[in-house]
DNA sequence: AAGGCATGTTTCC
DNA sequence: TGGAAACCCTGCCT
């Protein structure tokens, strides 16, 4: 039953364009976007000349060495094994977080099926059921489309950011416009049609950007929800930006006092652009004055992080919040008020998103840190528990952008979704950590896509809203992926050009990369080092093709 | 170039 | 309740 494997079933195609003329010129044009890079934080400028974004897979290599001691069991230990991950035997499952089992043998692994749990009591007999059965349903196409996956790296950015991503945003009618915030609190602006064209602007937060929405009334401008506490304002073009709101007025008072801004979503029937922060709280403010209305209201637990805001697409008023309370509420915009949620949804852990679907609107989707998707097919019927749960690797980790499942804004039947998985896998040796694309009406695993040169964890996904387009941000890098296409040769050529290899902190001080002295292995760069990497381990199993998997 | 460690957040007790 | 422990895949620095 049509899994997919989107792995290569061919050569990777994408070659690092070392030393060729477009890519030196490239690097020209990265000098002069870096030098415009303000170095904020101090700890930036200590940076040497040249880090090593090494070779992670002899990390994990390395890691094997050194295993962690996880219960006082001794002799127990877990870590990986190669590529493959040995868990202590008195600890919960990995993934599926149940004791009795470890994460190799869990039954949440079968490959067809990624763990999907089945409903439990469920009221079918719900009038409001009945209502959506019959009224809703009928416009939802009951012959799911055959899904188009993409699967193949079509070009990318490596080390674009100076740290890691934290969210992505396509632009709402310029289809190869991707915007794209990190940790530090730069936002990146990116043609990746024309790939090179690339700008960075870093003086509009101060720290990690949470979020960012495009103005429904001006497409130039954007906004953006930061840990600063701010919401900026911003000019796509010139970046040019002004600060909306500023929850800390009297800056830093201690770690007590510090709110930051999560969630973020516009309301543009009302012309409200909503804001949550981490005490809690929702702010709103007014697009066509750019001022705040009304007074924030608690909508989480107080002094907990509010990180997710959806507006449903159909009847706008209503709005989605999550958040670290272990919540996720359903909210009628037209009478907000403190503790009077329309619905509330509880979890098992934080709640790292909470979507509803994105053409009806009637289903939600959230993305739980007890390793758990979970979708309620419909807002009208029983919400009490959720339809489906879909157990699925993707921890919180302090290293890592929180996971969250995303819907396909293009599948009409809303059934597909893609979302980073955290757990590597064994691919032929090479420990890789695919992007899931997950049938959420069943739970079935449609593909997992991923390239032997990316051994990072990729947490940051979205859907292109009109093309087959797949952005993800993983680690520092963007990637964009389109199915795969019929090559020609002139395809093949073109594709060298297609990966921007940033070298990232290099010219702080004023001093160049070693670019001009024809490095012979000098490739810092992940791309072209985890390329070489993979290739030791296809020796291995002597073939130069394919990286499929031996997972059993 | 292998190893140390800062980092943040959540859960546990 | 607050303080401490845990944390499985970062990335930087020595």
């Amino acid at each position: 039953m049509g899994l997919t494997r989107n792995r290569r079933k061919t050569d990777p195609e994408i070659v690092i364009a070392r030393d060729t003329d477009s890519e030196s010129s490239s690097s020209e044009e990265e000098e002069e976007e870096e030098d415009n890079y303000p170095v904020s934080e101090s700890e930036e400028e200590e940076k040497p000349v040249k880090n090593g974004g090494k070779i992670e897979l002899e990390k994990s290599k390395a890691k094997g060495k050194a295993p962690i001691t996880v219960c006082k069991q001794p002799g127990h230990e877990a870590g990986f094994k190669g590529a493959t991950y040995i868990d202590c035997p008195m600890k919960p499952c990995f993934l599926c977080k149940m004791p009795g089992h470890t994460t190799m043998s869990c039954p949440h692994r079968v490959v067809t099926s990624h763990g999907t749990l089945p409903t439990s009591h469920r009221n079918t007999k719900n009038p409001m059921e009945f209502v959506f059965k019959r009224q809703l349903q009928p416009r939802i196409p009951p012959i799911k489309p055959k899904y188009v996956i993409p699967d193949q790296v079509h070009c990318a950015v490596i080390r674009y950011h100076s740290r890691r991503v934290t969210c992505l945003e396509f632009h709402p009618t310029r289809n190869n416009i991707l915007l794209s915030g990190d940790k530090k609190g730069q936002i990146g602006v990116w043609d990746f049609a024309k790939v090179y064209e690339k700008s960075v602007y870093g003086n509009i937060h101060s720290v990690q950007v949470n979020n960012m929405r495009f103005s429904p009334t001006n497409d130039d401008m954007f906004y953006s929800a930061s840990s600063d506490g701010t919401v900026g304002y911003t000019d796509l073009e010139t970046g040019t930006s002004s600060t909306l709101i500023n929850l800390n007025p009297d800056g830093w008072q201690g770690p007590e006092s510090w709110k930051m801004m999560y969630g973020m979503d516009i309301n543009s029937e009302k012309g409200l652009v909503l804001v949550s922060d981490n005490f809690g709280f929702l702010h709103m403010i007014d697009q066509r004055s750019n001022n705040t209305t009304g007074e924030p209201v608690l909508i989480h637990k107080q002094r907990t992080k509010v990180v997710g805001l959806d507006c449903n697409p159909v009847q706008p008023e209503l709005l989605l919040s999550c958040g670290n309370d272990h919540f996720a509420r359903i909210w009628d915009l037209r009478k907000l008020q403190s503790g009077d949620s329309l619905n509330e949804l509880k979890h098992k852990r934080v709640v790292n998103s909470a979507y509803f679907s994105p053409s009806s609107g009637t289903k939600i989707m959230t993305t739980c840190q007890d390793n758990r998707i979970r979708i309620w097919d419909s807002i009208f019927g029983d919400l009490d528990s959720p339809s489906r749960e879909i157990v699925h690797s993707h921890d919180f980790n302090r290293h890592l952008t929180p996971f969250k499942a995303e819907w396909d804004p293009k599948d009409t039947s809303e059934s597909l979704i893609v979302v980073g998985r955290y757990i590597s896998e064994n691919y032929n040796g090479a420990a890789l950590h695919p992007i899931d694309f997950i049938d959420s009406s069943n739970g079935q695993l449609v593909a997992e896509v991923m390239d032997p040169n990316i051994t990072t964890i990729t947490p940051v996904n979205k859907l292109h809203p009109r093309e087959d387009v797949l952005a993800s941000g993983s680690s520092r890098s963007l990637f964009i992926w389109r199915p795969q296409e019929e090559k020609t040769e002139i395809e093949e050529e073109k594709k060298d050009k297609r990966i921007i290899i940033c070298y990232g902190d290099s010219k702080k001080k004023g001093k160049k990369h070693k670019r001009g002295s024809d490095d012979e292995d000098e490739d810092d760069d992940m791309f072209s080092s985890r390329g070489k990497n993979i290739k030791l381990n296809k020796t291995q199993v002597k073939t130069t093709k394919s990286t499929r998997k031996t997972k059993t």
